[in-house]
RNA sequence: GGGGUGCUAGCUCAGUAGGUAGAGCAGCUGACUUUUAAUCAGCCGGUCACAGGUUCAAUUCCUGUGCACCCCA
């Protein structure tokens, strides 16, 4: 008979043999212990003979095994942790001794004992009885090395997860600090709301929309670029506070920073302008850093910030002249100079950008990545910000900042525009620049001009990514490690 | 869009100045009742990403394609 080798085949084998055993996949076993739980709440206690037993039920996956003839040690793993299992035929019997050795490393099982520890001191079950749950098919990656091509890991991302503590670690955060933003916001009076995520419209925001279609109402549909026009009409309707944790959809590259759909959080507060929430975010941020990291100062690949003390606050124009000694003010004002100076630095300008954009757009290559501690950006041109309320002593400035860490735009906020027939005429310079050719322009929302018709308040309003705000409080340098499965193309099968 | 790097066993990686490939772990057989990258002995496992080209001979050199990662725009 020809031997068996292919690791796949001897387990199906197996499972086969459990299915003429009949319940090849139970589902009555009921733990009550969590291997980590165990860890925490025996760390120091000692174990003797004659005390009473301490037995537990714990279920997981086989990670490790070290069979000794007749006593054998396993590992296996939990959502918690790991905890050793001690197996010996004597205490178990020897059929069911028999059936743990026929186990493979990656099945999942149940088993029943008491808590000792071993002569080496680490915790474990002296096992009595122990079951197969679910028989795993395909083998795990290599136990000491883990698991490190990064498609396996992105494509995979369950082997990634049960092979390596700081994904694992990385997504606990996440959710740690999404909750906390959640209770914070609640804390503060803000109502949780869900807009929609398919638009007839695209508004919002400045990005190209992914298209979709509506069979019934033979319609096409966008996914949203951001829930904003939405929620301020929720603002018109009397929910003075509001805000949604949801994902938004840009299709444009995908980068380490760019993933065609991300989380943002976006929130509005009526009677409150962008100094209101310059403050608001400090706090925010001050309070994931303080409640959920623990620290003030953090690494973040191999950069010192420093979240403690008042977060740095000043103009962009200022900033592009802090950083940039050789650029001079008057130059950032005068139309023919400034094109020159935005060749100069290799920027592409359209023929439809005034002062405002090509001053954005200087402050994008100039100023933005230099910005590593938590530092608010202020007074952006009203050109590049068709729905902020402008300033009331420079029109052409708009009640707007952008909030940065680690050179990264973390967030966007400002005084709502609550003019309607200031916004009408915003919508309408979109749409001329649509018609010239800018295919980034935003489209005339009527839908959006008949609410504010009505009354918008005084308002605030903001927007904070959340990925890149979980990449710099985990340390991730790419955004695919924080986001559970990142789009990668599709694997292709080889060519004919 | 441009440039760079990678793709070899289930996993982590060597290697071939062109002559069909190795290790560790995993797996299989056996020994072993306190191991923890268990140990010891033996064994199995490969379309060297894919397609062309050069060559007596290509996993290796060249070209293209795919996927991934990094940098730039």
């Amino acid at each position: 008979m020809s031997e068996q080798v292919d690791q796949i085949a001897l387990r199906r084998n197996k499972l086969a043999q459990l299915r003429q055993g009949g319940k090849p996949f139970p589902n009555d076993f009921r733990r009550d212990a969590y291997a980590g739980d165990l860890q925490n709440q025996y760390a120091d206690t000692e174990f003797s003979e004659n005390q009473v037993p301490i037995h537990v039920k714990v279920s997981g996956r086989l990670m490790t095994r070290r069979l000794m003839g007749k006593a054998s040690f396993t590992h296996i793993q939990d959502s918690t942790g790991q905890i050793q299992l001690f197996l010996q035929k004597d205490q178990l019997g020897e059929s069911i001794y028999d059936e743990f050795k026929n186990f493979d490393i990656g099945d999942i099982l149940g088993a029943e004992g008491d808590l000792f520890r071993t002569r080496t001191g680490e915790l474990s079950i002296r096992v009595k009885n122990i079951r197969l749950l679910t028989k795993a098919l395909r083998p795990l990656p290599e136990k000491y090395h883990g698991l490190t091509d990064p498609e396996i890991r992105y494509r995979q991302r369950y082997l990634d997860l049960l092979m390596n503590d700081t994904t694992r670690s990385v997504f606990l955060t996440r959710a740690a600090i999404i909750q906390h933003i959640r209770e914070f916001m609640i804390s503060h009076r803000y109502l949780e709301v869900e807009t929609p995520m398919m638009h007839p419209i695209p508004g919002g925001a400045v990005a190209r929309p992914f298209i979709t279609h509506h069979n019934t109402l033979n319609m096409d549909l966008y996914l949203r670029v951001a829930p904003e026009l939405y929620l301020k009409k929720l603002v018109v309707g009397g929910f003075e506070r509001v805000f949604e944790i949801n994902r938004n959809f840009r299709n444009e590259g995908i980068s380490t920073r760019h993933n065609p759909e991300f989380t943002m959080m976006e929130f509005y507060c009526a009677y409150a302008d962008y100094h209101d929430f310059i403050d608001l975010t400090e706090e925010l941020v001050k309070s994931l850093c303080q409640k959920v990291i623990g620290r003030e100062q953090l690494n973040y690949q191999g950069q010192e910030i420093d979240f403690s003390g008042k977060f740095e606050c000043y103009d962009m124009l200022q900033s592009i002249l802090r950083f940039n000694p050789d650029i001079s003010r008057k130059d950032l004002h005068d139309e023919r100079a400034i094109r020159e100076l935005a060749n100069h630095l290799q920027i592409q300008v359209g023929s439809t950008d005034g002062i405002g954009k090509i001053q954005m757009e200087i402050f994008e290559k100039k100023v933005e990545q230099k910005l590593i501690n938590p530092t608010f950006i202020t007074g952006y041109p009203v050109e590049v910000s068709p729905l902020s309320r402008r300033n009331d002593k420079q029109p052409d400035i708009s009640d707007r900042f952008e909030f940065f860490i680690a050179g990264r735009e973390i967030a966007n906020g400002f005084s709502e525009l609550n003019d309607a027939e200031d916004q009408a005429e915003r919508f309408q310079e979109q749409v001329n620049k649509k018609d010239a050719g800018d295919h980034e322009a935003m489209h005339f929302d009527a839908d959006y001009i008949c609410a504010l018709e009505h009354g918008l308040p005084p308002t605030a309003g903001e927007g904070i990514g959340i990925d890149r705000l979980v990449m710099i409080l985990t340390d991730s340098p790419s955004i695919r490690d924080v986001v559970l499965f990142p789009h990668l193309r599709h694997q292709q099968p080889p060519a004919e």
